[in-house]
DNA sequence: GAGGCCTTGATCATATCGATCAGTCTTACA
DNA sequence: TGTAAGACTGATCGATATGATCAAGGCCTC
């Protein structure tokens, strides 16, 4: 994966707090020329470096309010199948496969209590889940965030030039 | 919170797939007039609808490889304390308070093992913070996404019409 | 020391931007 | 049922940013 250099970086955090910001505004604040910019963007479009994504919409201006954590075990052979399945569901917003017992971790939001139930009933519904097991979270403490990383990530193990591309 | 319409749906799609999509162009895609689609962009600057950090970067591309999530116990007295710094730890992605034993569940990214352990100390160490367990993550499943919400999510419950603002 | 890559700083014509206006439509409310 | 408020439209304007392109300079690897 490209790995992102200090340039990058700063250009980044700008962009984080517009994303619309303009590429002449971008150049001053970030002291670049607006072709070295320009160039940056073009680049971050071709190669793929920012997500699909890239827009965040906080969950609770869709009306999803509820977020809660599915952990679910499920049959080792249908790994796959099941996670096709969870792709589907619109209100998982991530999962993960740790090490240990349980197999997947969603996290979901749901709209309200009865919602989540669904939601979570999807889920057992998924190719190959066994079990689920429910965990509302009563409050968001951080939500989803990069820009910390951006910003201070890194220190001492920061790289100064892009690691080879190919 | 601001409720986002049909409208806004759309056009966050659209921005979705491309933050700088020119207003021009987004007013096309949408079938909305451009003065329209200007109003709501800046409305959402206004408002702070899109989150700040809304440049969605792969930790990967910064160099964190590892995701893990850190649970930890807490005194309850001092929840403000640990949150406060908890925030001020760039590794932490996100943070939830769930029901139940678990007191707070951190989704932390690191370069490598020896640096997850770091972070879980780092965590540890925080006020209030009497104990914590890292569960690595095998791998990223799915990675944080709020487009299937913005796509399919509400359906029968979706309004057409947003909620009174104030 | 040569070649490659990235950056810089400059230019150009074109397209977009933000602001503004009057007119129409919808919704909410009396 | 009529009126008022708000949102969307379609148009205009000048100012500005855009993308493309170039030659030149810097830093790296080989």
């Amino acid at each position: 994966m490209y790995q992102l250099d200090d340039t990058d970086r700063r250009l980044l955090l700008e962009l984080d707090q517009d994303p619309r910001m303009t590429v002449l505004l971008l150049a001053q604040r970030t002291g670049l020329a607006r072709g070295t910019v320009q160039a940056r963007l073009e680049r971050y479009r071709t190669e793929g470096v920012l997500r699909l994504g890239s827009t965040m919409v906080p969950p609770a201006a869709l009306g999803y309010g509820l977020h809660a954590t599915v952990s679910a075990e499920l049959d080792q052979h249908q790994l796959d199948e099941a996670v096709e399945a969870l792709r589907r569901i619109p209100e998982v917003l991530e999962c993960h496969a740790p090490a240990g017992d349980i197999d997947l971790l969603c996290h979901v939001v749901a709209r309200d209590p009865d919602d989540l139930y669904r939601v979570a009933e999807e889920i057992r519904l998924c190719p190959g889940i066994t079990r689920t097991s429910t965990s509302v979270y009563l409050r968001e403490v951080i939500g989803y965030r990069v820009r910390p990383l951006l910003r201070h990530g890194g220190g001492p193990r920061a790289r100064t030039r892009r690691a080879p591309v190919r």
